[in-house]
DNA sequence: GTCAATAAGGTACGCGACGTACCTTATAAG
DNA sequence: CTTATAAGGTACGTCGCGTACCTTATTGAC
């Protein structure tokens, strides 16, 4: 070894290898001899700066996914949420979304984590993206004004959401979807004249 | 002691010692050990039953609570639909609603658990209660037929989960559940005519 | 009433994993 | 050059799950 890492060399190490650990066994393979190994360090290092392994878990999370907010714009309501509807059911079903499941059941006890999960998993600008949608189609006078509202645009993650902790983990199919977008939005929408 | 006990009798003895151990300190702080102490006997007549904790954990759990389903008929729906959701509110804030979740974080990545899970905790009841719930409502000419939904039916409860998923534990503030009824499930059943 | 089959009790252990303690060694800063 | 700071090495203590193996009681069949 050429120089002892230390500072922010050494902890990106870390991340990075907790980030691989978490993509290859989830979190709940997730060791912190393993990680400490990997990163060519030992755990004290982690632990200097991690005050337990749920902390490096959701600090690692985030070097996982570049998190690319979907911002769809296909003109009408239906297709908007359905797509936005479809992205997120993609990530969720995907390796990533695997972690980041594993993560929730982990921080479900301790809000201190959960806040500390919001912040990484942006669902507050996910919000945003749901609101604006709702403004376009106002603006397009697809939907009344009232329907733009905070309780609106969060209900259709709300319920795909409730779907995966319901059932178990693969995917959620299509129909379901649909059947959440054209069944509940939409309806919803239209009722908020 | 007087006689050693076997079968259904020593069967009973620990799923009650295990309910008792899951009402003091949580599923996480559930051990075998304990249970057995508890239960006056060891740790492999718990395994010659049960494979796993969670799955004693979750034969437990129906120890804990009668599951009384509620079933509210105050004249209008908007009534119904509130003390449904305080009801839930209620019993998931309680000492039972935090074995319940915590079980369901353990079971989170395990379809048998959660399987088994929905059999004990009873949400297809739950969502029964809601359909005849909102065809009361269509026969008093409060609501129209097309509200007779089961993803308008399971959609409040859906919301209530997923508000405890998001945030920390202690209880869902009663704006929240009024707002659910007010501004998403009585407009949307409002959409749907 | 005797005797096998079945189930419970006792005890100890292997193992994995978290988190900690304590010391040694390198690097940076004055 | 010296001293504070941070990294590396290593070994533990502790818990808790699940298993193995043997001893002891109870039951039911003959």
């Amino acid at each position: 070894m050429a120089t002892r890492r230390r500072g922010e060399e050494l902890e990106r190490a870390i991340l990075h290898a907790a980030a691989e650990e978490l993509r290859e066994s989830g979190y709940a393979g997730m060791t912190m001899d393993r990680v400490a190994a990997r990163a060519g360090t030992n755990k004290n290092a982690i632990y200097r700066r991690w005050p337990h392994r749920a902390a490096l878990g959701i600090a690692a999370y985030r070097h996982l996914s570049d998190a690319t907010m979907p911002n769809p714009d296909t003109g009408t309501l239906r297709g908007d949420a359905l797509e936005m509807l479809r992205q997120a059911n993609q990530t969720w079903s995907s390796p990533h979304g695997v972690v980041l499941r594993g993560l929730l059941a982990a921080a479900a006890d301790d809000p201190t984590l959960l806040d500390l999960m919001r912040e990484r998993s942006g669902a507050d600008t996910m919000d945003r993206a749901w609101l604006t949608m709702l403004e376009r189609a106002v603006a397009r006078g697809e939907a009344p004004p009232g329907a733009v509202h905070p309780r609106v645009a969060s209900m259709p993650m709300m319920l795909l959401r409730a779907e995966y902790a319901m059932r178990g983990i693969p995917s959620v199919p299509d129909e379901v979807l649909i059947e959440i977008v054209d069944d509940v939005f939409l309806p919803l929408v239209r009722g908020r004249a």
